[in-house]
DNA sequence: TATGCACCCTCTAGTCGGTAGAGGGTCAAG
DNA sequence: CTTGACCCTCTACCGACTAGAGGGTGCATA
């Protein structure tokens, strides 16, 4: 049994924040572990496994509640894998979407940024394209001012 | 003096949502307009105008803190549009990099769901990939249960 | 033994950009 | 005069943490 964390040990082995564990154990992500006599955690292997697990998944960018899911499905050893493989293709085509609309988003920003003369903001065609009407944005309130 | 509009005419003409007009109010992106006898909020066309420059910005991605830059510079038509160059730069490259996380993340996953060999969780890669033991992920703790 | 320091504890509030709902008031039409 | 659409304020919630206050613990060193 020489397997004992401190949390602060476990957070370094698995390039978590302390903080970060303290929370998926509130949420119930990361099961709570027993206490020393000062009150500590004490985490063992197990523990370590999990948030390894949880750590690689949230990398890969799947959802907490996603993870929970992969979690219940791993355990469940003889069942069918189909369910996991649909949460990683959901994901996965999430991820599709996302990239695509930062893409047009890209191209968008790219012309803008293109038209930019360079001047005065009194003919800047990003101030402009982004107002609606093309003459004197803003102009009127000056009076009491932005913000 | 036809151009006042109530907060959901303002609303379906710049296609935002009337909670999220007062939002903008609250945190001071959009100025506080005349209230009418029933303390409804009566807003003009300035109002329209800069909240189409909000919606506009918003939706080409910049953040709020942003968009307050961006017209706190859009006022002063006779300085340099440098500064609103800047920004839109800072944005894009900003996009770039999370466009280009996200595609080596589309990558990993890709590996991930191709290793998937379809039978029971025993020998599912995207399990296996995910825990840091090969074998037993998770068995002890079905004892005490996830969550 | 005292002291210092790193580490740990709980609890609360803040981040970003809204969204949702409770519990009420206003306005115009029929 | 009632109905229903719209408006008001206030508060809490979402995800996934992060930060900080105010205190306790554990260990090494003087």
């Amino acid at each position: 049994m020489s397997e004992k964390l401190t949390i602060g040990k476990l957070a370094s082995a698995t390039g978590t924040k302390v903080e970060t564990i303290r929370y998926y154990e509130q949420i119930g992500l990361l099961p709570a572990p027993a206490r020393s006599a000062g009150n500590y955690r004490t985490y063992e292997g197990e523990h370590l496994r999990r948030l390894s697990f949880i750590r690689r998944a949230r990398d890969l960018g799947f959802s907490i509640d996603q993870v929970r899911e992969l979690m219940g499905l791993a355990g469940r050893r003889e069942q069918s894998c189909m369910a996991v493989d649909v949460i990683a293709h959901r994901h996965r085509d999430a991820i599709t979407r996302k990239i695509a609309d930062l893409t047009a988003l890209a191209g968008e920003l790219d012309a803008l940024i293109d038209s930019c003369s360079r001047n005065t903001v009194a003919d800047c065609r990003i101030i402009e394209a982004l107002g609606p009407t093309v003459d004197m944005p803003f102009t009127q309130s000056r009076a009491h001012g932005p913000n």
